[in-house]
DNA sequence: GACAATGATGACAAGGTTGTCTTTTTTTGC
DNA sequence: GCAAAAAAAGACAACCTTGTCATCATTGTC
């Protein structure tokens, strides 16, 4: 493996000239910088994230606290985080984190202490820690939030339009024809939650031109179990609606659960719409009409701001609040009303 | 954050002698450990990950190569790694690996340059490639498996046992009274599949006295279209089983579904048994019996492999096959067979 | 044309650990 | 009780990078 000394010795200069280089250090000429950048590319040159951690004592890694493993969204996001990572010639040190311990403040810090990391990314629910901030800050950590329930000023964040992928997938239901629609909503704790029903209200209103027509709303909190008594419930009603718009995957799954035990086949008598991009959805049959959560391109936002922040650093962080546009996926759940329970326009 | 330097002094040693006792070298007098030990705890030291690596060229993290994001099991495996990692004091450095490609090698190559790590966890299916086999025996690499196909000479493995885990599950429904049940087995290529339903099939004949009867196998593939598919077949034959055990959690989730289609009651009208205990198995309702892979074990015995694998090193490496314990997770997917369908003993 | 100011580059130390070699201490054998 | 051998402990360099300070070259000013 080469060393910056290589690297010298191959572009005439010192060490210190090729450092200045690689740090993009200002006062080096552009032929110099030239020179430099060619020999490095020759010999294939990686610095050595050991060297340069041990003189600076800190870790150019990104750290990233991870606290529920049987969450999808966390995992999802992990690898996400490791590709962006990887792309970009960056590393990822995860830490488990348990914030509602007693002692996640020393936990935190033990992490600190030993990955000497200076940037990380904050994913929910972990983002909206007031306490957590202030740590990271106190300890002159940057970071970046991933979805965060609220802005918070001087820091950039990184999210998709829940609330716009929510009108848009309800829109997608509207245009099949399907006039009363139910939205099993998550978790009200939940900021996501929120959006996707202000959405999927918004896209009902639009299209009745009063809001609340045509929508049955009920609290599924994304628990599986409720969300097949909430779906059982819509579907027996009088007047039952023609489509289901779940606010995740797994609860558009409980509603295919709750429409098979009642002898309604998906599409044809009731149409489900999910959220997420779960593996689940792809997984279950027929396969699920869902939002996918943009995981890759939120990554590589987060990523990249955070390779920005280094250079300037001169404490004029530019802030930026980041939206990474999503996509919707059709599959093979949603389908037209029944005749019989179609509703004239 | 005390160095080595502290501790010699407030030892009363030099440094190398730290060092020593640090790394388990002989030659050291067990007052002089002893007192050396002491300070390190006073002190809370913690030697300098970036320090050793820069010295020895060799980083103290695990390696770990990951391959299918959306698979549950690697992302279980690589929590409990992570957590593994953590009690013992080291890190984890996942790497994604795509081993269908054909610059796998490079690949690898980059991960082992870059992360110097010099030892690793291989999960299936890498585990039981030879070519990644030879690759890193050329670089000295240790490695330990997990559940592989088949053993390695002069490699250690960590696995559950498949098969005693389904004969287990498959003898619970036998003592709830079922007498004809159901098996749907994963892919035939997975070593896994093949041992669970030969679990299946033994503890069938031993209460039965012959191999084959009132046993049904058919091949899910771990695919959810499939096994709900095979399911519904099962359940409309003429004799159907009173119980069904899948090989996956996914598929009994598609068994849930099709018995829901057909008007049946889980567990009700029909038993269900899965296998992995995979969070869906917590989620949907009835909560789903099941065999937990006992992730946190594997990995603790993992991690515990290659911390006693460095010490040694002189050529002898004491290879061992683990056997982690499982659970059995009882949970209501179960109950007795119908009365009706209940047959003479 | 001499001097200062600025820009570009280099020499060297430091950071925490371990390998090599050397020195000191203890044990062994007579 | 002494020499030799073995065990225990230490001194010092090396690993690769970056910060500090010094040096050299160029430009601008009077």
């Amino acid at each position: 493996m080469p060393t910056i000394i290589d690297v010298a010795k191959k572009a005439g200069v010192s060490i210190k000239t090729v450092s200045r280089v690689m740090n993009n250090e200002a006062r080096v000429r552009s032929e110099t910088r030239r020179k430099v950048r060619q020999a490095m590319s020759d010999l294939d040159y990686r610095p050595s994230a050991a060297a340069r951690q041990m003189r600076s004592g800190k870790s150019t890694a990104i750290g990233m606290l991870y606290s529920d493993p049987s969450s999808g969204y966390q995992s999802q996001l992990n690898h996400a985080m490791m590709q962006a990572c990887s792309d970009a010639g960056r590393y990822l040190t995860v830490g488990l984190f348990d914030e509602t311990k007693r002692q996640w403040k020393r936990q935190l810090e033990a992490f600190l202490d030993r990955t000497k990391v200076s940037c990380m990314v904050l994913v929910p629910p972990m983002c909206d820690s007031r306490a957590l901030h202030d740590c990271l800050a106190e300890r002159d950590v940057k970071y970046v939030l991933i979805s965060p329930s609220r802005e918070k000023s001087g820091v950039s964040s990184v999210a998709m339009d829940d609330k716009r992928a929510a009108r848009e997938i309800t829109e997608h239901l509207l245009q099949l024809g399907h006039r009363r629609i139910g939205h099993i909503a998550g978790h009200p704790d939940h900021a996501a939650s929120v959006l996707r029903r202000t959405g999927f209200l918004d896209a009902m209103e639009a299209a009745s031109g009063r809001r609340g027509t045509g929508a049955v709303v009920s609290e599924g909190r994304f628990d599986f179990r409720r969300a097949l008594e909430m779906a059982e419930t819509m579907l027996t009603a009088e007047a039952r609606p023609t489509a289901i718009f779940a606010a995740s995957d797994e609860m558009a799954a409980a509603t295919y659960m709750a429409a098979g035990r009642l002898g309604l086949s998906v599409p044809r008598d009731i149409s489900v719409a999910g959220f997420d991009g779960a593996p689940i959805a792809e997984i279950i049959w027929p396969s699920l009409t869902t939002v996918a959560q943009p995981y890759g391109g939120i990554a590589r936002a987060a990523v990249d701001i955070l390779n920005r922040v280094e250079p300037g650093e001169d404490g004029e962080i530019h802030t930026e609040k980041n939206i990474v546009p999503h996509n919707i996926i059709i599959r093979n759940s949603c389908g037209k009303p029944p005749r019989h329970l179609r509703e004239a326009k």
